[in-house]
DNA sequence: ATGTGTAATGCAAGCGCTTTCATTACATTT
DNA sequence: AAATGTAATGAAAGCGCTTGCATTACACAT
């Protein structure tokens, strides 16, 4: 007699393989976690019934008795262009050699999904946080207080904080950049960032190039802002916009690569020539900064390093119990071929 | 007296919000998972305990009690470059719509790292998998039957098998590149492609070229093959190498796109002229196609519509219990500039 | 043989939730 | 007023693991 569904067949328990094994739970626990702990032998005819009954631990059961998840999260705004990919990319990495795993929510650089999804990697046990930037409300920061969880905001840095935080100076990064732009003889700048009500790194990039302005008797009320939402496409539109206004400038400088990138093709399409009629500059240097063409001036950003370090001080936090100290990071003008001196 | 460093204050648990709020700790739970089920002026009440007491659920807890973790994992190759990007991003969004999260891991294209990712996602208790490609292991394969996981395999297909996958034929949709580009008079063909030991995809589209150069009465054997790992320095180098042997083809044909820019790069760097003295081809269809000068000829997947399938699949699976029918995917050839008639 | 030290193993107490079932409170009908 | 039905709440039993402590087994010294 064919049985046709056998019945659904329960997933084997720690104390189902101890049955197997002949031993106790404590054993089998052992094994999996210590193994140096139990005898050979004994180890072997465990294995043997945790291959045999493809056993898996409960993930709950495990941490809960454990009270450890092992589990770091991070929020970032977005995980569709790769701006944020190679600085996550190496903050995972450093991770794992520590025996953590990474989880990523992003918050379409909004305010109240960001405070969302950090409540949430909390409650999906994430046992210390990476955050971009600072801005954000008191009450979660209050939350993560009280919940006593370590936390390092990356992409900027913010001096004399309570906060712990690798990062870059966004705004003397971009000064950088505007200096040497001016420096080459522009006067009329446009800019295309993200929307800076909300977002304290674009602000500080902005804030980077006005100051450099007014330092040139250059009224900064005259700088052309385009702001847009992070896309290729809407880089190219701000372009468009700007070149097409009655004063259009010699120069646009981009919060970041891939608006850069959306003006460059924008400008191709338009017929400009790069750098001769228009110049562009970007921000983070990220691959596509080195694929397009020309290859695209920008202020290199030391994404992986500072992944890296967020990770040493959140593993150290926890390990320790004691946050260790903030890191400031170096950023350099990458020189390429987009920007140029102005038209006479 | 001034106490100095304060008993580390244990976090809050269901049974500090249920006394501070004077109810037991079904009511604070069911507040938290089903508030209709209880009464508003209780609800208020909980709820500013829960808020006061900067209360989270404890993970562990709460999935060992509810039996669900609400989490479906996926492993992919790479997240280095975006070849699986847009599909995993489609992938999560849909997965969150029906309340799942996502887990990803990257296996670096290694078989054994896939399993141990493989076993990793399921110890941190995903309900369901999605992996790309069905070149693995009986073990492996085995260990998901037992545990009854749903696993959906994806980038790719497999007609009658007990497998289920949503993807698209690979060989054929090579082919049908490989046609035009005959068609359009190639006949030294070059090829650079990932390692097709262990990589069904790439094995596939690899002998859809050769199918059609058979087809065509051109001798497979003559196709000039690099077998490289997936990164834009890596397809510039095969290209280099392609191009300075002895019979250098007129056309190189790439395993995807990422392999196509870099050969692109370099064959700029060595100066020809695209398509005039070279011409290139991808597979994939990513931003970087479009961003690209010339754009690049290559075959579009559907990468978006492959993801929310794929969750579709899963989440059908998880709730009826019953494994839905696999389904195919069409391709298209996607012609940009990179593709050319032979040079005279 | 007996005593001592160490390594291997077992026992059993939770970890903090969810959920079933029972109880209580209250509104409605008879 | 009693009977009935319904909604809100509480009591308590696990969920499957880890781990401190107790016990056992065994090697070696006395």
């Amino acid at each position: 007699m064919m049985q046709k569904t056998p019945a659904p067949k329960r997933v084997a328990t720690l104390s189902d393989v101890a049955r197997a094994a002949s031993v106790s739970t404590a054993t089998v626990s052992r094994c999996l976690n210590s193994p140096e702990r139990v005898e050979e032998t004994t180890r072997q005819r465990v294995m043997k019934a945790v291959e045999d009954l493809s056993y898996s631990p409960n993930y709950g059961a495990k941490i809960m008795a454990a009270r450890r998840t092992n589990t770091i999260g991070a929020v970032i705004p977005t995980m569709e262009n790769s701006i944020f990919a190679r600085g996550i990319q190496a903050f995972q990495e450093a991770l794992n050699l520590e025996g953590y795993t990474l989880i990523v929510a992003s918050s379409s650089y909004r305010a109240d999904l960001e405070e969302e999804q950090i409540r949430n990697l909390i409650a999906r046990g994430a046992e210390a946080l990476l955050l971009i930037g600072y801005d954000r409300s008191d009450e979660i920061y209050e939350f993560l207080e009280n919940r006593r969880v370590p936390v390092v905001l990356t992409w900027a840095f913010e001096d004399n904080s309570d906060h712990h935080w690798v990062g870059f100076n966004n705004q003397s990064a971009m000064e950088m950049l505007a200096e040497h732009v001016i420096g080459l003889g522009h006067r009329k700048i446009g800019a295309i960032m993200a929307d800076t009500m909300m977002n304290d790194r674009s602000r500080a990039r902005l804030d980077g190039i006005k100051n450099v302005m007014a330092k040139h008797d250059l009224n900064p009320e005259g700088l052309n802002v385009e702001a847009v939402r992070y896309s290729i496409e809407a880089g190219g539109d701000a372009f468009e916009k700007l070149m097409t206004s009655e004063n259009p400038p010699s120069v646009v400088m981009c919060g970041n690569d891939v608006l850069a990138v959306g003006a460059m093709q924008r400008a191709k399409e338009m017929g400009l020539n790069i750098p001769h009629d228009i110049s562009i500059t970007g921000f983070d240097d990220i691959e596509l900064a080195q694929v397009v063409e020309p290859g695209l001036t920008t202020v290199h950003v030391p994404h992986s390093d500072m992944g890296r370090k967020a990770a040493e001080i959140l593993t150290s936090w926890i390990n320790t119990n004691t946050p260790p100290k903030s890191e400031q990071l170096d950023t350099y003008i990458c020189k390429r071929g987009t920007l140029g001196a102005p038209k006479a």
